[in-house]
DNA sequence: CTGAAAGCGCTAACAC
DNA sequence: GTGTTAGCGCTTTCAG
């Protein structure tokens, strides 16, 4: 068994409250310090936080709660994360729902359970009905990627309208006319933004919109390769199309690689996302990039400024960071 | 606050020991049972599982240590890991120590200090010494991707030396001579397997090999992309380069991209690990893939079972568990 | 600054 | 099958 408080007490001669004190930082006499901090040596103790959680009702620990963990967004986000966490001294405890709205909710329960300090999560499910247990509970929220409507959370997302429109409006400006959009559909909250931006820039050129265009699906890479094979096989084909999210840029990719679809030649398109795909594919991809490390540090800061604040923060406003995106230049967008 | 098990027993009239055995699943009167369940409901009670690790001094939690957590095998093999915990109700706290020894060992003593019922790591320190205190404090440990010399660990790792061997065996059945290796150099527990794979494969085809064609360095994008640089600047330069690694495979690919090498045309190279870039790269690259799943499954495994195991499951031998790699056929190597 | 004592929420003998 | 009673290891008043 490991040491305990205890142990310290009786090789030191002093109490449980003066040895707890000092391991909190509070004063203590030079003398007893060094009696102490001589005991902890030779004993090899090391505070045991379960018993430190039970009685401080903390548990310095955050859980974060992803739908894909094998994923580049995901993991970025999470590194930074833990590491901004940990050096304030909080672990971090993952839960990857794959996506599952069912299993995101149970994730929050076992969060829950673990009696973790707050939960930094990107969400899965459309309603934030999941979220009630730990509303109730009092535990703080910080949600990525996403805020729900009633702008009641606290959140840091990106401008996706903005993304997409800014994405839009440079292959507009390059010349281009017929432009295709892939996204998701409308029940993700993202595509949802990306898809208005997208509408927002051809309306501001005065171009028509074509609904044969625009290839809704499920965030996966399989719609991103065959919406861009649909899209080449039309008579009337798009000359530019934007590839509104991580997955659908690699399935675009791919299915254009396998069926020899030459960008810029055959088709311009614009990318999300993904910087190392960006490096390695040739000819390099434009790209619309999301400040990961600053999503995640800001996320991490949020959560550690509720984590610290006192009681009343409770009635603070939550706060709705929005950042922005921007694009990397590539040479995969032909001016016509 | 949270309800807890006494308010249960105020509720329901009943014992502390009767409402915690109905938690754990022992017997109970029917109609206990049904006064209990409905209880449970009208609080919304949920165990605290921070005063239930108190008390029987297993958190039910697992700590992941790894060198870095946005990276493909790092991510691949933590979702999984944590997919197969959870669904034991094991919770997954993860840690990143960067590649730093020093941060490694305190991720220890951190994981420690929370009291994870075990360790899963993936190695970044030579030495095993970082590991003593998870070792006296008896916590059941399982390494990933390496084991220590004196083999002394449950360790769950693929055979280096023969995936290195059969990918320079087969550019030699291409009939390549003057093959290059970059590769990590000899601090690294999976560069030197895959080192002696190269040397195995080289003399077994009565092959001389040239020291000016091993490039040992960091694993780094920036060794692979330096190393394949200078190769290609030899007078004398090599016809086939193994790219040991994924992140050297990853450095290597930019640099050809961007200095206009092509593969095989210029140079026939295999690569390693990295399954998404094998699909979007083109041409498509050898790789050699490691069974990400296996490994994560094995270890999450071994990990359960040290768990499970009652206490004399200390004595029973450490398990190595020896993986093997298969390599994905590509078009970027030449015959000769 | 230090000590005594109560208690965080749960489990686990041990009687009944 | 159920209740009683001790703790698990730590923090935290409250006195002194």
């Amino acid at each position: 068994m490991a040491a305990t408080i205890r142990d310290i007490t009786k090789m030191t001669g002093l109490s449980l409250a003066t040895v707890s004190k000092y391991l909190n930082g509070g004063n203590v006499l030079p003398k007893n310090r060094l009696a102490i901090e001589h005991a902890i040596e030779v004993l090899h103790y090391e505070v045991n936080e379960v018993a430190r959680g039970l009685a401080t009702n903390r548990t310095k620990t955050v859980g974060v709660l992803i739908q894909k963990l094998d994923n580049v967004f995901a993991s970025t986000i999470i590194a930074k994360i833990e590491d901004m966490l940990r050096a304030r001294d909080y672990g971090t405890i993952v839960c990857d729902c794959r996506g599952d709205e069912k299993l995101e909710e149970e994730a929050i329960r076992f969060l829950l359970g673990k009696r973790v300090d707050g939960i930094i999560t990107i969400p899965t499910s459309r309603s934030s009905a999941y979220l009630q247990s730990a509303i109730q509970r009092g535990t703080p929220l910080v949600l990525i990627d996403r805020a729900f409507d009633d702008g009641s959370f606290d959140s840091v997302y990106v401008d996706n309208a903005e993304a997409s429109r800014e994405a839009v409006r440079l292959l507009i400006e390059k010349g281009h006319k017929k432009i295709a959009i892939i996204c998701g559909d409308e029940g993700y909250y993202t595509a949802r933004g990306r898809l208005e931006g997208y509408f927002q820039a051809m309306a501001r050129a005065d171009l028509p919109v074509y609904a044969k265009y625009i290839k809704k699906g499920d965030l996966e890479v399989s719609h991103g390769y065959n919406a861009i094979r649909e899209l080449m096989e039309m008579e009337d084909r798009p000359t530019a199309v934007f590839l509104s999210n991580y997955e659908i840029t690699m399935g675009a990719v791919i299915a254009m690689n396998e069926t020899g679809i030459r960008f810029p030649e055959d088709v311009s398109v614009i990318g999300f996302d993904n910087l190392l795909l960006s490096q390695v594919i040739r000819p390099r991809l434009y790209m619309v990039v999301q400040p990961m490390e600053e999503i995640a540090q800001a996320a991490a800061k949020l959560m550690l400024e509720r984590l610290a604040g006192k009681d009343p923060d409770r009635e603070k406003e939550p706060k709705q960071i929005l950042l922005h995106t921007s694009i990397l230049e590539g040479e995969s967008v032909r001016a016509l």
